[in-house]
DNA sequence: GAAGCGATATGACAGCTGTCATGTGCGACA
DNA sequence: TGTCGCACATGACAGCTGTCATATCGCTTC
């Protein structure tokens, strides 16, 4: 029997899956929780096997969730399903270290197979983005990257200057390499680019 | 028996959808479409009592799918589920026609209780946005909405004009109003603050 | 130890943006 | 018929942005 836990924000989805998961006779649900601090929780308590859960959630992330497993030398395995398709989520998915990526575009079928999978400690992509995990590298920097969501939400250098402690110089000389490295004509368009590439 | 049927793109929260009405012993699954156009085929095949369906959908959105259902005459209605809690949305959506606007945050047995409602008649919005249905009107006229698009996809304000045929002055003049409708310091922020309101 | 690199910074300049005053033409409406 | 509001436009100006040259400091690497 395969113990399977679900962490997923949305109510609705969650208890979906739930019901996807309860139509399989070798696959067992251990808890479900709606944020990842409480699957932190659930996931000590019971130690399951597989963990469904998205990227994004209140309090921690699935990577960062998935992180946290490697870290604590747990057998609990990372499942993550989601619908973000961007080339940059799988890649640093899976220097995470979670066991699959799944899409929510997939069909429900991949559902169980992906569980029975990563249970059998197999690593699980869906194969629509399979190719993808070659795909572009990420050329932003750290502080490149931080600038940037700082300027995509409407701050002006100056504004991002104070709230980084950089000079408003320098803030400026930081978009020019982004928007220079991404191909793009201003800091907008830089945005805009890095977030459909999932570097944001 | 209440006839259902999902259209929702993403295969796998329409087939736990699926799984969740299968639990409900008065409520019979006629059918799931994947997008728009096999929606409506599909419904005036079956001529189902309710429909679950999200906004965003290739091929048509759920509320033309609510406004088509009107035009033609049907009894089918249109119960959206949703992820966007956006107060624009909603408005859009009522005035779109539909019956029932669910979101995804909400419980799972908030659904099969919403498509009983539904199918009795009544009019059915998630708690969480029965407030919003009276929030702020969108103040922005429909050229201000879409060259603010155009700088939010990082356009210039010359690009913009070459876009759409106006004097680069006066396309500085309208993000200059949008701007100062809706308080904010620039263009990204007046992007930003229209999207989240779910005018744009 | 020297060379190279990344993070940080400054200064300068052309071009873009936000703001305001002001004007024209057109349709709506009392 | 006059007036109001809206769409569209111009010009001007301060301030912001994108770009480039250049410099310092600390760390890595051969």
């Amino acid at each position: 029997m395969i113990r399977v836990m679900i962490a997923e924000d949305q109510a609705l989805l969650r208890e979906a899956l739930a019901a996807l998961i309860g139509l399989e006779s070798d696959i067992e649900l251990v808890g479900t929780a709606a944020d990842g601090a409480e699957a932190h929780r659930l996931i000590r308590q019971h130690e399951p096997d597989v963990v469904l859960t998205d990227i994004e959630m209140p309090g921690m992330t699935g990577l960062e969730l998935a992180a946290l497993m490697k870290r604590e030398q747990r057998r609990t395995r990372i499942l993550i399903v989601t619908t973000f398709d961007r080339p940059g989520y799988l890649r640093r998915a899976l220097e995470s270290g979670v066991a699959g990526y799944l899409l929510k575009d997939g069909p429900s079928t991949a559902l169980a197979e992906a569980v029975r999978k990563v249970a059998a400690g197999e690593r699980v992509i869906s194969p629509e983005l399979a190719h993808q995990a070659w795909s572009e590298d990420d050329p932003l920097s750290d502080r490149e990257r931080k600038l940037l969501r700082l300027a995509e939400a409407g701050l002006d250098s100056g504004a991002i200057a104070e709230e980084t402690g950089l000079a408003r110089g320098t803030v400026r000389n930081y978009l020019h390499a982004a928007i220079s490295k991404l191909g793009a004509g201003n800091r907008i368009e830089a945005a805009r680019l890095a977030r459909e590439k999932g570097w944001l």
